[in-house]
DNA sequence: TAGAAACTAAAGTATTCGCTTAAGTATTGT
DNA sequence: ACAATACTTAAGCGAATACTTTAGTTTCTA
């Protein structure tokens, strides 16, 4: 069984956590080595690693490893998508109390 | 030790479950009551229960019980923070782009 | 006032998450 | 060749998730 929106709950996935947030925050400055990414991290490498990998499963990091050094880089088609989900929410949620107002304006001499 | 950003590990981890993101998908339209939201999903009232727990706590809904029904509506403020988080992060991965573009531009006459 | 309705609390369970340490495998500099 | 560098794999572990069933409590309604 395939759903469409599979795709949103990994990536709210992988924004749910500090750490990985941290990672994104980095490579929005421009591609980086993982080791540049683990340096300010309090954790090992592995974990690191591990780390990447949920953020690659997500689509919002792509990597390419060039002879020992694996550079990742930020993918940002899945940040956009995330976005526009709860854009699109907020932007019903907002469309919906107009109404109310406008009903409640032309209800309101009685 | 306080993290200024904990709540966003909240927030993103209530939208990344697909129950919770139709539940708010639901309360955009308006209020509702928790059997109400429980109704479209396959799934006991204890879980939806624990579900809504789980959003509330993200501060992305409230409830109010009356009498024997709890009411539930949408809190937009949490949505728009997370909202913003990821609105920062493009946008500063579009001005790195620019930046780049325009390095390219004045160094391409060589 | 009895029973239905709407929620709530508690406990159990299988799976996933976020780490760790230990032990690899390639690549590169000397 | 040898060692250092940069990652990678595997296994393990405690805590958190996403449910479940069972057994309440409170509030309405007939």
């Amino acid at each position: 069984m395939f759903r469409a929106e599979a795709h949103l709950d990994l990536a709210f996935q992988a924004l749910a956590d500090p750490s990985r947030r941290a990672i994104v925050d980095r490579l929005i400055q421009g591609p980086a080595s993982v080791s540049e990414l683990a340096a300010p991290l309090a954790m090992s490498l592995p974990g690191v690693m591990q780390h990447l990998a949920v953020l690659e499963a997500s689509g919002l990091v792509v990597s390419e490893k060039i002879g020992r050094t694996r550079t990742c880089r930020i993918e940002p088609k899945v940040l956009t998508q995330a976005e526009q989900w709860i854009a699109e929410r907020r932007a019903l949620w907002e469309r919906r109390l107009d109404r109310l107002g406008q009903f409640l304006d032309e209800t309101k001499d009685d």
